[in-house]
DNA sequence: CGTTAGCACTCGGGTTTTTTGAGTGCTAAT
DNA sequence: ATTAGCACTCAAAAAACCCGAGTGCTAACG
């Protein structure tokens, strides 16, 4: 029962996993014995099947029908079974190809990168964005626009640029602007977006800001200009996971297309992986953060410099081509990194 | 044949077209005269219903089974039928409430916006953004950031920021970033973006620039700073329209979603309606510039100022609750409108 | 003992057949 | 002009049926 794994055991999972993948179908003992050259019989194989499904590895939909790998085998396989190939030399020229027509701003890379993801591995690309309150505040400016609009404009020393348009009470005139985005660089030079909350804060307080009203009002403005949102999410080729013949089903497609119409939950997950560095994997309902049954999902960090500032990856069926995938996630990340890295 | 359409006719073609849009199922001559009170007989109706199918309003999927509409019948609808109600009241306070926690940048407005056609409407909602050539040009500034990396920010006059990463050969100093800017916001006020691409270019073969090497550098920078794409669509709620009987079958499903995966289609056709103002309707395929059969579009163009300046709309099936997305679509276009305008 | 051939059995999925009922067109009566 | 009546049609649902891949088990075999 607690039975050890044989080697012939593993093999023959491995088979079957293979198999799965590739057909997304049940696949049965005779399936196996021809596939792969295995110099087994097909009772055999049974036998082993058996043993395998008593372990917990394989199930049966129906009894007589082939057998599919449970989340634990897909667990097995990824860990101990698969090794990674090296990336395919086509996706690997593909994604040079592609990044290197950047030389748009960070939204529209990293935007891009999902659409890269998803179309190299032919599943979802996703990227998470660097979440803004850890970027290191580099400029504030506004600007007047028509009437008693200004749009403020806030850059981080990574490049990212947040802007607000920002409706005042009464006319300002250009000269205050100027002054005020001077006075609140100096204050500001050097805090991450948290400390820069804080720090508005702090000085709302001060005695002798209460009595400047250029200095109040200029506070007040900044803080409206800070995003108080989480990290914007890039999910790219969703129709892609259509294709899929476990989708086939109307409304399993709805189900998933839900699922991520909402992207709290799965940026919650990739939060969660940007605390280990290097490629993560995370199989079917293992993460019961997002309801994700039958689905996997492949992530690796990519950062700028030395510091880890994202998260990106792949989100496909659980039936996914490991093999393939994972290098693609590995590599994209890696050049993400030499991307953005200042040099 | 070429018969003359009786007052009768339409009141019975309109609740044909009224059922339908209800049950999605093809509409009997029974079903007609209990649900809308006519006082007639179902065999009556039966022959009134004939008479539509020879004038082409009407066809019947199968010989023993009710009648759909055409779509020359939901033209005839919408155009001479249809009376536009007032837009619902809960309607538009969730549109007044969504539309004002606003002061987010242009591209976060006009995305929440799309995501409030798709809710509001329960089908597709889409946004063109203005078209960045039409801008007009206001301000450009390049920032300095680590190592030789400098960002480049341009605003228009209607609040839109463009801004990119720019690799250069070698350091620029500060100083020279700022007369830099000095330069061209001197150059290029007032301009249309459009504009500003050709002045860029005359000034380029200028004498007097083409020995002095920071304009030069500053011309070639501001230029790789100018958008050469398209506007942005913003296309919300894509997961509604699952819900949408016709689309209950898997292929039809990903026919949709590859279709608005490239979305420049849909952009040809949101572009032309921006030539007429106010609220425009296209029924299936009409606009055979879509591959539409069974999706109507409702747009509506809006404007900052005096300028029209983008379209939004809504997309659904033909078969749409036409009385009560119009006046969503118009209403929530006139909001924008005067969020957007200068004041 | 591990492996394999043989065999009875299961059961989902595809195919055909049947049934059902909403809906039609036509005709005759009002 | 309208309507009741009726025979007819036909898609879709239900039922009946068949098929075969696959299983578990047992017994034979090297």
């Amino acid at each position: 029962m607690a039975e050890q794994l044989s080697d012939r055991g593993k093999r023959i999972l491995e088979a079957v996993i293979e198999d799965y993948i590739a057909t997304a179908e049940p696949v049965g003992s005779r399936t196996v014995t021809r596939s792969h050259a295995l110099a087994l019989s097909p009772a055999t194989v049974r036998n082993v099947m058996s043993e395998l499904e008593e372990m917990g590895f394989l199930i049966s939909p129906h009894t007589s029908s082939g057998r599919i790998p449970t989340d634990k085998a897909y667990r097995l396989y990824v860990n101990s079974i698969l090794e990674v190939k090296h990336i395919a030399r086509d996706n690997r020229e593909e994604i040079q190809r592609r990044c290197r027509l950047a030389g748009k701003d960070l939204a529209q890379v990293l935007q891009e990168t999902s659409r890269l993801l998803s179309s190299t591995s032919s599943y979802m690309g996703v990227v998470m964005a660097p979440r803004p309150a850890a970027n290191v505040f580099r400029q504030i400016e506004f600007v007047k626009l028509a009437g008693r609009r200004i749009l403020a404009i806030m850059v981080s020393q990574n490049g990212t640029v947040q802007n607000r348009l920002i409706q005042t009470e009464e006319e300002i005139p250009p000269e205050d602007l100027v002054r005020m985005a001077n006075y609140l660089n100096e204050l500001l030079e050097g805090l991450t977006i948290a400390q820069v909350r804080e720090r508005l804060l702090e000085e709302m307080q001060s005695e002798k800001v209460r009595y400047d009203s250029m200095m109040s009002r200029a506070l007040c403005l900044s803080e409206q200009t800070i995003s108080t949102e989480g990290p914007e999410l890039f999910l790219e080729g969703q129709a892609n996971i259509l294709d899929q013949p476990e989708f086939a089903d109307a409304a399993k497609m709805r189900d998933v297309f839900r699922a991520f119409e909402k992207k709290s939950t799965l940026l919650d997950l990739l939060d969660r992986s940007m605390h280990a560095d290097g490629v993560q994997i995370f199989i079917g309902s293992e993460s019961h953060l997002l309801n994700m049954e039958g689905m996997s999902l492949i992530t690796s960090t990519y950062m700028t410099g030395k510091d880890t500032v994202g998260v990106l990856g792949v989100i496909g069926p659980t039936r996914m081509g490991y093999g393939r995938v994972i290098p693609i996630v590995d590599y994209t990340a890696k050049l993400i990194s030499r991307l953005l890295e200042a040099d």
